[in-house]
DNA sequence: TCAAATCTGTTAGTATGCTAATGAAAATCT
DNA sequence: AGATTTTCATTAGCATACTAACAGATTTGA
């Protein structure tokens, strides 16, 4: 026992080594570099989309959502602007009243090598300031904490 | 010499092995975690400013914004919301026209060990999937990507 | 000194990303 | 079969997070 009473842990809190604020800064350096790569001025939420798309073929809304990891709301959202910009089509279900199919245009469909060689550049410039080992111990630890 | 074509990569694009989807979803769960424990319903960028106005005392807003990884719209908005809730005051700076100065009230600074010890839990519960050597692991490598 | 450049803050607009409420259709279960 | 529950999609509202354009104030430098 300390001679002092008790007494809360001064433990300083740096803002600048909280997990939280190093990710959302992170995640601007990341938005920075995704926009000066991608094509057709995509965004983030619109690229994962796109992507899912060329991989699951027609799928539904809340499918898609699950699958690209964003709620209803927000993928409602993208699905508008897609839809908006002609690169997906939305079509209704002919078996569940419910649901939206959701398919990528023969455009878009297009564009699926683009797309991933753009990815992976925009993947490898973000994590440029690591060494290869790095690289890979980051993405399994971050994979961790989703 | 191999005796195709010359052909693109066909490294397969993973959406789910991507530093950008992987921090998009890394990031979902820690504003989950967020909110389940800040005090006041703190955003999280409200709760950045909070402390780093602790730290700093009274700055200007443009000071606030780059002490805080905000840029000046972002800050601005997160400014006036802070002060329609009574956490900070905002008064003209007597030297410089142009500017504000901001500070906390008396009562967000008396939150000040509150706001510090919820921040290192957030920041534990965050990390929590992780071993202590990969945390330390992690934040190193996180922060060479800011 | 005085013109140009920089700094500070505001406003408007777009796009996430969430909560909550609603309505309709489908699935489940007693 | 009928009631309950679940699923799917829409809408409204709030808070980031950015760009771009603007207006004053201050600083710089020719």
């Amino acid at each position: 026992m300390t001679p002092q009473k008790t007494k809360k842990s001064n433990k300083p809190y740096i803002l600048e080594n909280q997990a939280g604020y190093l990710m959302r800064v992170a995640g601007q350096r990341h938005a920075a570099i995704f926009q000066s790569l991608v094509p057709l001025n995509l965004t983030p939420t619109q690229f994962s989309v796109a992507v899912k798309l060329l991989e699951l073929g027609e799928c539904s809304q809340n499918e898609l959502g699950r699958k690209t990891a964003m709620d209803i709301a927000t993928i409602k959202g993208v699905v508008d602007r897609l839809r908006s910009r002609n690169l997906i089509q939305v079509k209704p279900d002919p078996s569940d009243k419910r649901r939206s199919l959701i398919a990528l245009t023969e455009y878009a469909e297009s564009l699926e090598e683009t797309l991933h060689e753009v990815g992976h550049v925009i993947t490898a410039k973000t994590l440029e300031p690591l060494s290869a080992a790095e690289r890979k111990t980051f993405l399994t630890l971050l994979a961790k904490l989703t």
